[in-house]
RNA sequence: GCGGGUGUAACUCAAUGGUAGAGUACCUGCCUUCCAAGCAGGCAACGUGGGUUCGAUUCCCAUCACCCGCUCCA
């Protein structure tokens, strides 16, 4: 599947637009036109039926995109997100300043009096772990002659981290891909979150942020929640919005973008039966996207290693995708222990605990955290329902989506525009838009339509024929197989509803359709 | 943010230092009884801003957007 294939039929359909584009567009941003709002909130609609409504542990919430900006202070995104990074101006390369080490040598006694410093990357690691590197990267840089003293002649170094090397001495440093000192530049503020003013006067005092996250709106009304919503644990709570961060680089279609779109749930519980609600949600939510279409081995479900885990994390899983662009996270599901809550407990002074009635025992509930991207699921469905298929010798370009998440559910055709079969399909039409989202066609030769509703991902096409005004049966027409069948017209609001809800279509396996 | 590439109609492409042509799509007719049919007509574009030039869609610069790589993705 070619990703340029796909975000040109998602622009020649309407499914999603580059934002404001008649002003040149804006980098990070996309809107949804009329087909793609349609499938975007079938998505969201599945979402939030399978995980609040159906059941009885979950309830919903929707919490304002700006809080109080001490919420960022508790949860850390305002002092520990906003990472500094380097460039060097000599293999334009980037780095984490606070992933910097540095060698830092005291060349007094040989150099009049200058300190000379050389630096190494790393990815994550400690100084120790920096020791080892920084001594390889010295005896590179000695035998290729770029050390102004012989590697033996050096002092032992101390190992430090760049950030803690006085701005005045940084310019002795040797980047950890250059060949000479003082290609460094100074560390530039990364700004995670974008901020804003509340009230019409923009100054320090009235700061505010738009959430990075929808998470922790949730935390915050934890106990809301369990005061006002008569919930036990073990219960959840979720929701679906809007989030915005500063990425560095918006990249690849909708998958990455500035504002987009969360389905979270925070599910707390007793901290000794976490580890089994962890196993559960990473099991649920991995098979809610086979269950909506997505049955490729495409679809990953990894666990992190030890080392990849933030450190209040125990467990986490993420849900991933191979895209045309590589493979790629869709949804990561946490084991967060009793983190968000201590610390808004912390930050804010207010108890936080929950008082278990059977156990008679009061504790900080653990969380398990699904935290799902609208934007990506969406850009994943799309993917997985990308095909170009053979019918009768000719190609056409087809989605098949899951019936619950096709914007189209079925398209009502007559067959020609005449004998009074376009006021029978009229009628079937209106009939059947009372129930769903249908769509009627009468222009152009009856294959044209066909392979039309095919690119929109609509499941169904019904046609009226010369039989329908005689005996009152239309055909419906199945998107994936092509198959045709015959349905008295009074019982096709019926027929379709089955059909949307996984029966098989008559004549055939069911394509997968459940 | 760096390096490379691209930017012409809704989509896919073409040509050109003298303001652009096609296919698809779309609209209007006619014709059409089941998988992108035919005929006739129609709508519709040089990303933006400068510069060079008598004249720029074309050459130069900048900018914006998109794609690839690096970085980043808490």
């Amino acid at each position: 599947m070619d990703m340029d294939k796909l975000v040109s039929l998602c622009k020649r359909r309407g499914i999603i637009f580059p934002s404001s584009e008649i002003y040149g567009g804006l980098n990070g941003f996309w809107d949804y036109g009329p087909l793609g709002v349609e499938l975007k909130r079938n998505i969201k609609d599945a979402w939030w039926r399978d995980n609040i409504t159906l059941r009885d542990d979950m309830v919903g919430i929707d919490c304002s995109i700006i809080m109080n900006p001490k919420v960022w202070e508790a949860s850390g995104h305002v002092g520990g997100f906003s990472d500094p990074m380097v460039d060097c101006r000599e293999t334009k390369e980037r780095y984490r300043a606070d992933q910097l080490h540095v060698f830092r040598y005291d060349l007094a006694a040989i150099s009049e009096g200058r300190v000379q410093i050389f630096a190494v990357a790393l990815t994550g690691g400690t100084v120790d772990d920096a020791r080892g590197s920084l001594s390889d990267r010295m005896t590179n840089l000695s035998r290729k002659g770029h050390l102004p003293i012989k590697l033996k002649d050096l002092p032992e170094p101390e190992v430090v981290e760049f950030l803690s090397v006085p701005v005045a001495d940084r310019d002795g440093i040797v980047g950890p891909s250059a060949t000479k000192p003082g290609t460094l530049t100074e560390p530039r503020n990364f700004n995670l979150m974008f901020e804003s003013h509340a009230g019409a006067i923009a100054d320090e005092a009235n700061k505010v942020y738009l959430r990075p996250e929808t998470a922790q709106g949730i935390f915050v009304n934890f106990k809301n929640v369990v005061d006002t919503g008569r919930v036990k644990i073990p219960f959840g709570i979720g929701q679906i919005g809007k989030s915005f961060r500063n990425e560095i680089n918006p990249r690849n279609f909708i998958f990455r973008s500035r504002e987009f779109e969360q389905m979270e749930i925070e599910f707390f519980c007793r901290p000794d039966e976490a580890a089994e609600w962890y196993a559960y949600w990473r099991k649920t939510r991995f098979q809610w996207y086979i269950d909506h279409g997505i049955k490729s081995d495409k679809l990953r479900l990894r666990d992190h290693d030890p080392d990849e885990l933030a450190f209040y994390s125990t467990a986490t899983a993420d849900i991933e995708y191979e895209f045309p662009f590589g493979v790629s996270e869709l949804e990561g599901i946490a084991h967060r222990g009793d983190y968000d809550l201590g610390q808004h407990q912390k930050f804010s002074g207010k108890d936080l605990t929950y008082f278990d009635e059977e156990k008679k025992e009061r504790y900080l509930p653990h969380v398990i955290e699904p935290s799902a991207g609208a934007d990506r699921a969406t850009l994943a469905f799309l993917c997985e329902a990308y095909q170009e298929d053979e019918v009768g010798g000719e190609t056409r370009t087809v989605l098949k989506f899951h019936p619950r998440l096709a914007p189209i559910k079925a398209a009502v055709f007559p067959l020609v525009k005449r004998d009074g079969m376009p006021e029978m399909a009229e009628k079937l039409y209106r009939d059947l838009k009372k129930h769903f989202n249908v769509f009627q066609d009468e222009k152009g030769a009856i294959g044209r339509r066909y392979r039309r509703q095919d690119e929109a991902g609509t499941p169904f096409g019904i046609t009226i024929d010369g039989q329908s005004i005689t005996d009152g049966t239309v055909t419906f027409r199945d998107r994936d197989s092509c198959r045709q069948w015959r349905v008295p017209s009074a019982n096709a609001v019926q027929a379709l509803r089955d059909l949307l809800e996984g029966q098989a279509v008559p004549g055939g396996e069911s394509e997968g359709q459940a």
